[in-house]
RNA sequence: GGUGACGUAGCCAAGUGGUAAGGCAGGGGCCUGCAAAGCCCUCAUUCGGCGGUUCGACUCCGCCCGUCACCUCCA
């Protein structure tokens, strides 16, 4: 039996008992990337909820299919390819690719299924066919449009009162005619210049809402799960999904949908013209470490707005340094005789702790926290009478499970533990330490530290590991 | 104008009726030839402000101040 977790369910504003309709196996779609460009880390953080929350409903014992879609026919899209007189698909392919190599870089597990936008054309027309059928469509000018007012649940995800949207200010920003403001495009008929599919519906191309109601249906079923996104997804994208899926089908869509909160850069929403807006790549370059980024972006909770800040960085990579010394220190320090300095219970307290927290609405804070208190508790037992092989199991297996469910725990190098011309310095330095030739000591020090190489000299003798 | 969040130490942040987790930064100490790593002590008499409810509120209610998000294509 996988572990009862807990979620805040955007479409009930109130934290639920997860139950996923086929016992055991959780189905979820989460909005992915339009490519056109490079994501920024605002879109990573986005990524990383939904990667921390496959990770830990695997760890709890759920089988996860997930699927993370790939926008590849927009506005933007569109303008990008034409603006460099290259094909959609050559356009859009480059950036597919930079977006795997970026969600790569930071440990972000694959997804099942990556369906593009333009590789389900005849779905995206099946199900406006559906529609049409029950009577949810109109036509005008070759545009296939939703006529909302035949759907009576609308509204219920993003708790807009539809009047109010008809008064706002910002109304028909779409080139298309509609009937009713508030109706939206679910086929654009073809333009000049665009791409376009010869279709039932003539010719034309999807509008950007219909993908995602197509392709999670036809991958995940015609109900699901988990539906997650960020926050301005909620309208008028999710609500769009819910009449254009439910319209069709008659049936309950998603049972949980799920929101990340963005992310402000120095407490400023991040935007190109504030000269505040980070790509990875931006960061890497600036030789930042990917898992110290990784650890930041998921060290927030998810509902909660992410103050980017470069302190806030620098504190990141501390915390995955710390995890890493003493994943090191255990390494190095000799098991202890019988069971040494670290009861059970402590590591026992770590799961209960680590895993309370993000069984409540993934609270990554709490589960931080709890991983801290184990950092600090093993230290003390290593500086004390060491740990035995039962409790370095124990401790081995905390930190599988916090890699596996948060992804932070640093990889040790092949090469910090072998390298004969470093062992040979580190003897003459050591030889030089007794005969208390400091001066010579220190020279070699200096040079291994010169070649990224930091030694500690330990009571159990010297060891050493690259910087990084 | 409508809807919804949020405001906890220098910074990030948990808690949400029983008397303030955790991390980073800072200060002091132990260990070390010196370091590094680690450990110990210290760091909010107080949770935006003012009232109210309560034996008791950061946690509930009201008002105010401030920050922010969404209101048709922005993760």
């Amino acid at each position: 039996m996988p572990r009862e977790i807990h979620f805040f369910n955007t479409l009930t504003r109130r934290v639920e008992v997860f139950h996923p309709l086929e016992p055991g196996h959780v189905r979820m779609y989460t909005c992915g990337p339009t490519v056109y460009n490079f994501v920024h880390i605002g879109n990573l953080r986005t990524f990383l909820f939904e990667d921390v929350l496959r990770r830990t409903l695997a760890a709890f014992g759920y089988r996860v299919t997930q699927v993370m879609n790939l926008t590849d026919i927009d506005d933007k899209t569109i303008k990008g390819a034409a603006a460099e007189g290259v094909s959609l698909r050559e356009f859009t392919d480059r950036y597919v690719a930079a977006f795997f190599a970026d969600i790569d870089a930071l440990g972000i597990q694959r997804a099942e299924h990556y369906p593009r936008a333009t590789d389900f054309i005849p779905q995206q027309v099946e199900l406006v066919q559906r529609l049409t059928a029950r009577g949810h469509t109109y036509v005008q000018d070759g545009s296939t449009y939703f006529r909302i007012a035949t759907f009576p649940g609308y509204g219920k995800l993003s708790g807009l009162d539809l009047d109010e949207v008809k008064a706002g200010a910002r109304v028909d920003a779409d080139e298309y005619e509609k009937e009713d403001v508030r109706d939206f495009v679910l086929w654009k008929a073809a333009k000049p210049g665009e791409p376009a599919w010869e279709t039932a519906l003539g010719p034309g191309r999807p509008g950007w809402h219909l993908e995602c109601s197509a392709m999670g249906m036809t991958l995940l079923g015609e109900s699901f799960d988990i539906h997650t996104g960020a926050v301005d997804n909620i309208f008028p994208h999710h609500e769009n999904e819910i009449a254009q899926s439910e319209g069709a089908t008659g049936k309950a869509f998603v049972h949980t949908w799920l929101h990340a909160e963005h992310l402000v850069v120095e407490g400023q929403k991040m935007a190109k013209s504030a000269g505040n807006f980070f790509t990875l790549r931006d960061l890497l370059e600036k030789g930042y470490d990917p898992l110290a980024i990784r650890y930041l972006l998921v060290s927030v909770p998810y509902r909660q707005k992410l103050n980017f800040t470069f302190d806030g960085l620098h504190a990141a990579a501390a915390g995955v340094e710390r995890i890493g010394n003493t994943l090191r220190r255990l390494a190095h320090t000799p098991p202890a005789v019988g069971e040494g300095s670290l009861p059970a219970e402590t590591v026992d307290e770590f799961f209960a702790e680590f895993d309370g927290g993000l069984a409540d609405d993934l609270n990554t804070a709490r589960a931080l926290a709890a991983v801290h208190t184990l950092l600090t508790k093993v230290n003390q037992a290593l500086d004390a009478g060491g740990i035995g092989d039962g409790g370095r199991r124990r401790v081995e297996a905390a930190f599988a499970h916090l890699d596996a469910v948060l992804g932070i725990v640093p990889k040790a190098a092949a090469a910090d533990t072998a390298d004969a011309d470093v062992d040979a310095l580190i003897a003459e330095r050591n030889a030089t330490r007794k005969t208390r030739e400091f001066a010579r000591a220190d020279a070699i020090r200096q040079e291994l530290t010169a070649r990224g190489i930091v030694l500690e000299d330990t009571p159990h003798g010297t060891v050493w590991h690259r910087t990084k």
